[in-house]
Order: structure tokens, then C-alpha cells, then sequence
DNA sequence: CAGTATCCCTCCTGATACTG
DNA sequence: CAGTATCAGGAGGGATACTG
């Protein structure tokens, strides 16, 4: 094999198990950074509290959302057995451990992006 | 205005002006994490090389992704007015500082998603 | 070599309505 | 209140072929 052949074969190695990718799957996306970062900010939300704190996002998109976060062990849901129905959202451990990350994203992005 | 009104008030603020959403928009989805990655790794690449490097990306989304990193000035692109052509990209100082919070987000990744 | 151009299709998302 | 069901539209992305 070639050293060319070599250094492009190791390249892709690289490419293959970014990390990164894994994160912006699961993390990334339109909604779960700002579901996460509202999160954060307040501790407990219900429902609908998240669905009018969060502009622009419907009801299907915030369930679909929120399950997918909650499969993953970063949000945890709390249901009460009351009518009316009353559900609970809150950051799991791991969920918080992000917090971090995300203001360093955040100043970045702010020092960075516009 | 009602106290849960004000408090509502307040996180719809904060949902907004989320920083993270500008970061996902500009440097997330499914291929820049990972040009950006593979970039850091080797300073300097030819257009073949990320091409090869990267899997499963067409030369399309590669080209794509290329101009709007380099949009937000994340990337450099040198062109060299030689047949056959011959283009190499690489970091800016910008897109170099970019460096430890991909690291972070990586190990942060290692350790909580699989 | 370093891209465009074109076609096509999937899936994401939003809007709306409905329910226990 | 906290969702689900359904439908439709459009952007994102892949495959292939072509070009300076």
C-alpha cells in the first residue's frame, strides 16, 4: 500500500468515529439544545410551561423531542395521576453535566457567530 | 400582568435568544462537525482527500458544506490556477478555536452517549 | 482534479383537529 | 392539561452524469 493510500485510509478512520457526529445526532437539531438550555434554567417544567417558553414549537415536535431526550437519560418525566393531567420535566444528572458545555458553546457562538 | 404570566415572560426570553440554536444552525448537522474534525486533525486538505475522508458524503453536500464554512469564515479555500486543478482547504484561526469545545463535547460524548 | 447540473425521493416539520 | 392522529409541503440529501 502506498503512503498516500495509507494516510487517506487513516483519515477516513478518523472521520468514521468522530464523536461529534454521535453528538450533534442526538443533542443537536432544531429543538433539544434550546429544550435542554430552558431546562437548565429553570429546573422543573410542565408541559405546557415548555410549550409556551419555547417560540415557534409545536406540540408534536416537543413530545417527539422531549421522548427522544428522555430516551437517551438526559430529561426525566414525571407523571401525576391527577386530572387534569399533570407532567413534569426536569434535567436527569447527565442532563445537568452538560451545562458546561453548553455556555462554553454558548460563548463561543456569541464571541463567534452572529 | 399575572406572576405566572411575568414568569413565562421571562423564559420565552431566554428560549429566544438561545445562543446554541445559532451554533447548530452554522456549525451543526450531519457533515460539518466532522469536516471541521477531520480539518483539525490535518491541517491542510485537497477537496479528494476530504472527499475520501469523509463517509458516505457526496462531492455535492461536501462542496456544499465547504462554502458555507468558509461563509462564516470557519474555513479557508486556496485555489491554484494549475490543470489539473488543485484546491486546498484548511482552518481559520476562527475555525482553529473552535478546537477545545469540539475536544470537550467529544469526551463529554465518549462518556455519556453510545 | 474539483467541482456543477439534474433528477428524485425521503423524512422532517408545521398546521390542524381531536381525546382521555 | 398533556398529549396523539392525520395530512401535506418543502428542504435536505443521495445517485448519477457531465465539464473546464
Amino acid at each position: 500500500m502506498k503512503t498516500e493510500e495509507k494516510k487517506i485510509e487513516k483519515i477516513y478512520h478518523q472521520a468514521e468515529e468522530c464523536p461529534i457526529t454521535v453528538f450533534m445526532e442526538q443533542i443537536g437539531g432544531k429543538w433539544k439544545p434550546v429544550i435542554i438550555w430552558v431546562l437548565l434554567l429553570n429546573e422543573v417544567m410542565r408541559f405546557n410551561e415548555l410549550d409556551k417558553a419555547i417560540k415557534g414549537i409545536s406540540q408534536k415536535m416537543l413530545s417527539q423531542q422531549l421522548k427522544d431526550l428522555e430516551k437517551i437519560n438526559i430529561i426525566n418525566r414525571k407523571s401525576y395521576p391527577v386530572i387534569p393531567p399533570k407532567v413534569e420535566y426536569r434535567l436527569t444528572k447527565k442532563g445537568k453535566s452538560l451545562k458546561e458545555n453548553l455556555t462554553k458553546i454558548m460563548e463561543w457562538s456569541n464571541q463567534n457567530l452572529k
